[in-house]
DNA sequence: CTCTAAACGAGACGGTACGTCGGGTCTTGTG
DNA sequence: CACAAGACCCGACGTACCGTCTCGTTTAGAG
C-alpha cells in the first residue's frame, strides 16, 4: 500500500476555504430568502450581507439557482422525520411538516420558483432540485409508508408510494400558493382522504374483490 | 324607431385600441412562452415579435408578470371541459387536460413561476393568478364533481371539492415538474386512488359507519 | 369687385380656432419655461397645463422647438426699447434690458438651448431663432446706434453695428451662463469699454489718424 | 536604497480600469458629437460605437451631460495657447482659436447646450462646465493679457480681464450660432475694436485724463 | 524560510432587460 | 375644420443583476 492517511490524502493545496465564510453566505441567503422571497435573493445582496466578495460566493455555488437550492435545502434541514410508531401518526407528522414548510411564503415560493427553473433545465437545475428538495419532501411520505410496510401495517402492493407522495406534496403546495392556507382543517381532510383509500384497499384485499367504480381508461 | 345602441353608449373617448395589436401581442407572448419558457418571455422580445412598441405592451399589461398570466391563461383557453356524461369520464377528462397542459414544460414551468410570484405579492399577482389560472385548473375537477352531484351520482357531503381539486392539480403539477412525467400510468393510478376514496365513502355511507382507520388529530 | 368683406375673405372654412386656447398654451409654455427651464418644457406638460389636447398644440407649433421659440419670444415682448435721447442712455438701457432678460436662468438657458438647436438645423430652427430672438436682442444695440446716427452723434462708418451687437449680447449671455452674474458692475464696465472705443474713434477721426496699435492680420 | 514608489502607493483595490476602454469611449463620444451634434450624443450610441457596455460608460460619467462636457473638453485639448511674443499676436491667436472651435457647429452647439444645462443645474453641471470649458476659453484671452502684463506692454489696472474674456468668447459664440460666421473679417473687426480700447486707455493714462464720453450709471 | 497554490476582497466589464419618459403621428367621436 | 382624448411607434434614459475577469493580498502546507 502507498504512503499514509487516506482521509488527508484529498487535502488540496493552497489556502483552505474558510468555514465561517460558507456559513455567512448560507445565512445571508436564507435571511434574504425569508425576508424578500426568491426575487430578493440576488448574488449581489447575498455577498454584501455576508460581507464577502461576489467571487467567493460563485466559487462555492456556480450560479444563483444553485445557491437558492442550497438555501431552501438548508431550511429543509429542520425537518423532523422521526418514527411516530404508526402509519397514521407518521403520515400526519409528515403532512404537518410539509405544510409547515410550504406555508411559509418564502419557502413555498422559492420551491415553486425552483420547480419552474427545473422545467427550463431538467438535467442541470432539475437534477439538483429533485436531489436536494423534492426527494426530501417525498421522503416525508415515503418513509412513513416504508416504516408501515416494515411494521406489517400495509402490504407493498397496496400503495404506489410515488403517487402518494406527489399527491400529498402537490396538494399542500398548491393549497399553500394558489388556493389558501394549508391549515389544520386542510391537513385533516387530506388525511381522511388517504385513510379512506387505505380502508377501501384493505377491504378489497380481504374480499379479494375489485373496486367496481374503477373504469377502464380511454 | 331603430333599436337602441347600448354597445355604442359606453364608447370611450379617444382613439380606440387596435384589436389586431392585442392579438399580435398575445400571440407573440404565447409563442415565446412555448419556445423559451418564462425566462424567454421578455417585454422587449414580445414587443419586437409582435411588431409593436414596448409602450403599447405596457399600456395593456402593466408589468411582465401580468402579461405572463395572460399568456398562460390564453393557453388555458384550449381546455375542453365538456360534459362526458359521468363522473368517472369527466374526472378522467379533467385530469387528462390538466396533465396535458402542465406536462408542457413551458406551461407547467410558467404556472409554477407565477405561483412563486404569487407568494411575493398575494394581493396583486396572487389575485390575478388565482382568478385567471388556478381557478380554471380547479374547475376541471370541480365541474366534474358538480355535474355528478347534479346527476345524483354522489352526494354533496361526500366530497370536499376544494381539497379534491388541490389534490388533483397539485399532484399533476408536482409530478410534471419534480418527479417525472404525468403519463397515462400516473393518471390511471391517480384515478384509481380517487375511485377508492369514492368506494370507501359510498360503502361507509350505506353502512352508516365510520372509517375505523380515521384517527383523531394529534 | 367680388362679393364682400375683403378682410374676411381669408376666412377659412370649418370651425375657427379658439383664441383662448392659443393664450392658454402660450401661458403654460412660459410658466413651465420659467419654473423648470427648457428641460421642463415638454409638449405633454404644456398641453396638460393648458388643459388642451396635444394635437391642438401641434396644430399651432409644428414642433417643440418652435413652441420654445415662441415662448421665449413672448418673454422678449417685455423689452422696452424706447428712445432715451442719447446714444449713451440708449446703450445703457439696451444693455440693461439684455442683462435683465438673460440673467433669468430660464430665459438665458432657453436662448442658449435654442442657439444649440440652431447649430443642428440652421435653415429651419436657426432661421426661426434668428428671426424671433437674436434679431430682437441685436436691436437693443442697433436701434441705439441708428438713432445716434440719426442725431449725428456718430458717423455710420465709425461703427460696425453687427459686431457691436454681437459683442454686447454675447458678453452678457456668456457672463450670465458661464462666468457669473451680469450685474451692475459688469454692465458699467462693458459700457466703459464701449465708451473708450467711441472715444478712440472720434479722436482718430478728428486727427485723421490711424490707431498705431492696429496690426495686420496673419 | 531604491527610490520610493509613490505612484504604486495609492493603488486602489480591485481590478483597475482599462485605459483603452476610456479612450474608446472618449473617442466615440467625440466622433458622435462631431457627426451629429449634441443630440446625437447618446449613451446608447456611445457605448455601441466604443464596443463597450452601457454600464461601463456610466461608471465613468454618471450622466449624459457629464460625458458631453468631457467630449467637448477633449476637443478643447487641441487648443494651442503658446506664447506669440506680443499681446497683439497672442490676442489674435486666442481669438482665432476660439473662432476655430466655436465655428464648428457641433462644438459651438454643444457648448451652448451645456451652458443651457448649466442654467438648470448651476451647482452640478454648471460647475463642471465652468471648470472644464468656460475657463479654458477664457484662458485664451486671459493668458494673453497676463503675458502682456508680464512683458510690461500694459498695466494691470488698464484692463478687466474677465470682462474682456466674456466679450471675446461671447461675441465669437453669438456670431457663430446666431448671426453668421465668425470669419476672418469678423475676427479682424473684433481685434480692431479691442485695439481701439487699448489705444484710448493708453492715451488717457498718459494724459492722466478721463474719457469724457463716460457717463454716470443711472 | 522560501515557494506555490488557492482563497479572498474589490471592483471593472460585457450583457440583457427593466419600466419610464418624451417626441411626434394617427384615429376616433363631438362641436 | 377645431378640438379632446388617447392609441401608437420610436428611441433613449438610468438602473439592476448576472456571471466573468483581473488585480493585489492573505494563508496555509510543501520543500
Amino acid at each position: 500500500m502507498t504512503a499514509a492517511d487516506p482521509p488527508a490524502a484529498n487535502r488540496r493545496p493552497g489556502r483552505p476555504r474558510d468555514a465561517a465564510t460558507e456559513q455567512a453566505i448560507t445565512r445571508a441567503a436564507r435571511e434574504l430568502l425569508a425576508e424578500q422571497g426568491v426575487g430578493g435573493l440576488t448574488m449581489e445582496q447575498v455577498a454584501a450581507r455576508a460581507g464577502v466578495a461576489k467571487t467567493t460566493v460563485y466559487r462555492r455555488w456556480p450560479s444563483k439557482v444553485e445557491l437558492a437550492v442550497h438555501a431552501v435545502a438548508a431550511t429543509f434541514d429542520t425537518i423532523d422525520a422521526g418514527d411516530r410508531g404508526s402509519l397514521a401518526a407518521d403520515m400526519r407528522a409528515g403532512i404537518d411538516e410539509a405544510a409547515r414548510l410550504l406555508r411559509e411564503p418564502s419557502t413555498g415560493g422559492a420551491y415553486a420558483a425552483l420547480l419552474a427553473e427545473s422545467a427550463r433545465d431538467p438535467e442541470g437545475v432539475g437534477r439538483a432540485v429533485r436531489g436536494s428538495l423534492s426527494t426530501r419532501l417525498h421522503a416525508l411520505v415515503s418513509q412513513a409508508v416504508e416504516r408501515a410496510i416494515g411494521r406489517g401495517e400495509i402490504r407493498p402492493d397496496m400503495v404506489d408510494v410515488d403517487l402518494l407522495a406527489d399527491v400529498v406534496v402537490g396538494a399542500v403546495l398548491h393549497r399553500a400558493l394558489a388556493t389558501g392556507e394549508p391549515d389544520a382543517a386542510f391537513v385533516d381532510a387530506l388525511i381522511d382522504l388517504l385513510s379512506d383509500v387505505a380502508y377501501a384497499r384493505l377491504l378489497l384485499a380481504k374480499r379479494q374483490a375489485t373496486n367496481p367504480l374503477r373504469t377502464q381508461p380511454g
